[in-house]
DNA sequence: CTATGTGAAGAACTTCACAGCT
DNA sequence: AGCTGTGAAGTTCTTCACATAG
């Protein structure tokens, strides 16, 4: 009766239709075909039908994807209907800008600490919440009852160090804003975001198109 | 002579190289085996070899890969040899954050031209840069002898019209930071960057583990 | 007749394992 | 002897094409 388990692929791919689907349910679309979809995600209709097979049979056939459903398993599977709690490290730009980001407000994700190394942002509110200093992540992590994934906004030099600081605290998962590699034991998960490393990835097929224009 | 086009999947990890690399040469250490920078970078000895080789043979039999060579000829097959010109549209906080990122300065990307449609942050100062209307794109682009790449900053609602504007005025490269799908000309690369849709996979990954642990 | 679900074919990527240089 | 470069094997992902269900 279990499925085989969603490849990678796919389970990178099912929050982008998780985006679209939104959109499309907020403007009262019921239904949608494989290949309607596709094109708004831009992929090729077997695809994703096959992506969305994993879930289980959530199409009917000569139909098409009931939308509300398939939001509803969309979500199950990311493990969305559960509430994760996110603490962030560093209230720089980077770290205040997420703060307020108004996408968290509606999603699974609910920032519950904050922290930062500098006195002078210690203690400050930031979107409802107040600004703790690094050294009391432990204390402040039991006192919202744990956290599940930090998020580091600190300078690069920091990185490691607060990522050993919320794992040791406890965190299942880090994601890193900081340009910096981090080293995570096996059982942590972790992602890396830096704008400069996809702007070069950009740079690689702008000059490939360059030069086969030439 | 030529070599065989780059993978898509080399291209993307070519940035991270990159990265490790720099960091190795600011700590004046000379030549890398496959495996000393595999394991750097997380990753099969194997394929960072097979990786490199698509940029020529790069490295010395018995010996390892030079880092300095190796930086070179990765920048230059990133295209990061030019200079490529980027204005950012949305002065918000991610806007801002993204005008005070340090990563710019030594980078082959030039932050050329901002914008807004907030006639309040018009006119002002952000980094050296003035702040212009959004109207004034064509103009300001030209006054800078063309950009090539435009970073997309503001809420969602304006994204498209954005891109838009900023594809009528000539870039050949879109990097979208708004959490909204936009539709771009198949000429027209584009990119896209949302801490939400990360956090999903993240959350994909923490749930499949928490269900296997029980 | 329409659109899904999916074996099977095909393409892309990874890893192995060893020949080939230094 | 040591480490790269790379065919070949192995794996994963994508796309095709059609049986199947409504």
């Amino acid at each position: 009766m279990r499925r085989a388990k969603i490849p990678r692929t796919t389970a990178s791919r099912l929050p982008i239709y998780l985006r679209t689907l939104s959109d499309l349910a907020n403007k009262e679309v019921e239904i949608i075909s494989s290949y309607d979809l596709a094109e708004l995600v831009g992929g090729n209709p077997a695809r994703l039908r096959k992506d969305l097979s994993y879930l289980g049979e959530l199409g009917t056939r000569g139909v098409g994807y009931n939308i509300s459903h398939l939001i509803y398993r969309i979500n199950k599977s990311l493990g969305l209907t559960k509430r994760w709690s996110v603490a962030i490290v560093g209230m720089g730009r980077v770290g205040t800008a997420l703060v307020h980001y108004p996408g968290f407000k509606i999603s699974s994700f609910e920032i519950a600490a904050l922290f930062d190394r500098n006195p002078r942002k210690v203690g400050k509110e930031l979107g409802g919440l107040t600004i703790h200093h690094i050294n009391d992540l432990t204390k402040e992590f039991s006192k919202v009852g744990g956290i599940d994934i930090g998020i580091i906004t600190t300078p690069p030099s920091a990185a490691q160090e607060v990522a050993d600081k919320l794992i040791e605290a406890g965190v299942k998962a880090l994601m890193n804003f900081a340009p910096a590699r981090i080293d995570v034991p096996s059982h942590v998960l972790k992602r890396q975001t830096d704008v400069l490393l996809d702007l070069q990835i950009l740079s690689f097929y702008l000059a490939a198109k360059a030069k086969k224009a030439s």
